[in-house]
DNA sequence: CCGATTTTGAGAGTTACTCTCACTTGGTAG
DNA sequence: CTACCAAGTGAGAGTAACTCTCAAAATCGG
């Protein structure tokens, strides 16, 4: 598949890589084409050509094959590497303009496709905003970072929430439309909660 | 056959909803002296004397039996109650004094002790997140219609984002304080997010 | 090449949930 | 009062997501 760039690991770190990214391949399909919960994990186990038991040492539970989010961490990286100067929600947009910039194109629509499932299913969709929900803490303690503020202050918490409540309404009334470019909702959400809320 | 059900004074109704009373009481017990996942619903069953197969007649789910909060239709009540003239945050503000004055002291104690079972556990976190998720439509749409808005206006859904967000990073943060009066902690959130939320 | 470590597969066990079927019980009409 | 119908119930079988254990196999370090 997809050579490595740079990973000067073991044969046995690649294998498991390989593994992984294998479950995961065939769990994407096979939901995509008969469902979620039409899915079974023995189905998902064939296909990747592993036991049921192997399937459960790579993923806790069958939902963690859709939830784990690629980009996660460089987004979180990308946000932390914002000058000091910007202000907590500048710093957010220009995370923002950095993974469009920096994601290439055929990532993205798979990441989208992730999304638009994640979103369908009911049974995702709660684990989901869970996610959103640790996205407070985690946006908390950047906002509280940035303007000179204990980790727990509770404005810095407040602002989290916001910007959090207003991506989560972004998407979730997004999510029946294939056609909408996450980054673009987003930002326009952004700009309104900056703007104070106007009604 | 009879077809108005609009007096439920049978007796087989009432016996239904002692049942339906008795397994929610039994594993709200259950739940607070093992756990939530440490209860199985075997257990919940024998303390309310009825058959396993009879629980799920009852509740769809195990998580159902937490999950049903009695204050949200009264709460929706009183919302669509207020005068037309307040804008949307402020009635909001006078939804939670009604409540406030309204709900009484006991029975607000157990709910506060069901909340606190639900943000403690994360199996029921990720369900209570969506049901925050499900409050945003309505709160758009409650949005919309007292500003005059069509029902899927985008800035209205923002305002219901930023809403529900800011009282999700209260309950969040609040979760694992016993001692913190919700109502309260609410009203702050809302303060700051009225006040354009400073940082 | 050998011994230690890691990874894997097989299989048994638990629990939430579904479905079916026969039985009982409450409500009602004659 | 009786007979009948519909609703509520229990027993039990079945499925699927996990969990745990143990032994075989692959990989690694020396």
């Amino acid at each position: 598949m997809t050579s490595s760039p740079s990973e000067p690991t073991g044969l046995r770190e690649r294998k498991k890589a390989r593994t992984r990214a294998a479950i995961q391949r065939h769990a994407l399909r096979l939901f995509h084409e008969q469902g979620y919960s039409a899915t079974t994990v023995d189905q998902i186990a064939a296909a990747a050509e592993i036991s049921p038991s192997t399937f459960f040492r790579y993923f806790p539970t069958k939902e963690d094959t859709v939830l784990y989010d690629p980009f996660d961490p460089v987004l979180i990286q990308a946000a932390l590497a914002q000058p000091a100067e910007l202000s907590p929600i500048d710093a957010l947009r220009a995370t923002m303009d950095f993974i469009r910039e920096q994601i290439p194109a055929d990532a993205w629509e798979d990441e989208r496709q992730r999304q638009l499932l994640v979103f369908r299913e009911p049974e995702l969709r709660s684990a989901v905003m869970d996610k959103f929900a640790e996205g407070i803490d985690l946006l908390a303690g950047y906002a509280a970072q940035r303007t000179g503020r204990p980790a727990d202050d509770f404005e810095a918490r407040n602002w989290a929430g916001a910007v959090v409540g207003v991506v989560m309404a972004a998407f979730v009334g997004a999510a029946g439309d294939p056609d909408a470019d996450p980054l673009v909702v987003v930002d326009q959400a952004v700009a309104h909660l900056e703007a104070g809320l106007p009604l």
